[in-house]
DNA sequence: ATTTAATATATGGTTATGCGTATATTCGCA
DNA sequence: TGCGAATATACGCATAACCATATATTAAAT
């Protein structure tokens, strides 16, 4: 089970606050769309994702060739609750990255 | 305007997060206190309170010689909405901080 | 003025973190 | 089997973060 401070830290980094909480709008992302939305290098968000998935805040599905990211069901419900938080305050903030990701042409469709 | 990823980067810390979550639920607390409560070296304390101050996290009063920190009340809502909620739910884990506190013999009342 | 208690800061060193680039892996498909 | 797309990892490096120790500052009291 994570501990505090260790959460806190996952969400210290710009790069994994954004996908956090892109993926809590989004319920499920996969690493390309994630690397669109915020216009950041593969390998770049490869390594936060596998760091975040490591912490168990996140978790992983795969789709033939595509790995979509989820949160963690089993996150303490106070986690869950700041992400909320979070997400809530930040809701414009996140507003040109998902438009990133509507924009996009060749989006996966997650057809499970 | 402390930034999201800026504030959590605070909470990342064990020692910072610990004398935040104290001052929440003190409402104040002098570098002394803090330093007997969670039994760190006073520099450390005072380092991370400085870092604190200066993210504007929390603020200062000083009553003769000692340093009173409290929470910023310029905080924005949601922040001090992660702040309680971590507090709930770390009410037990502080608990041994808390009696640290109240153990201290020759502790500083605090008489505005 | 000196001393003492509380607090703050400076210094130097160690570890952790994050990054870009290159490369490996995995999967679907021809 | 071989190729391309999506994803993961390895490597080397730069910087940030944290710490212990020593020292400076501030205020009260004698």
């Amino acid at each position: 089970m994570i501990n505090p401070n260790q959460f806190f830290k996952c969400l210290s980094d710009e790069t994994r606050l954004k996908t956090i909480l892109l993926i809590l709008h989004e319920k499920e992302l996969c690493v390309c769309e994630l690397t669109e939305a915020i216009d950041e290098s593969q390998p770049k968000v490869s390594r936060h994702l596998a760091q975040l998935k490591n912490m168990s805040v996140l978790n992983t599905r795969r789709q033939s060739q595509w790995v979509y990211y989820r949160l963690n069901e089993d996150l303490p419900e106070w986690s869950m609750k700041v992400l909320k938080t979070t997400l809530d305050a930040q809701k414009d903030a996140i507003q040109p990255y998902l438009q990133n990701l509507s924009a996009m042409c060749d989006r996966p469709n997650c057809c499970d």
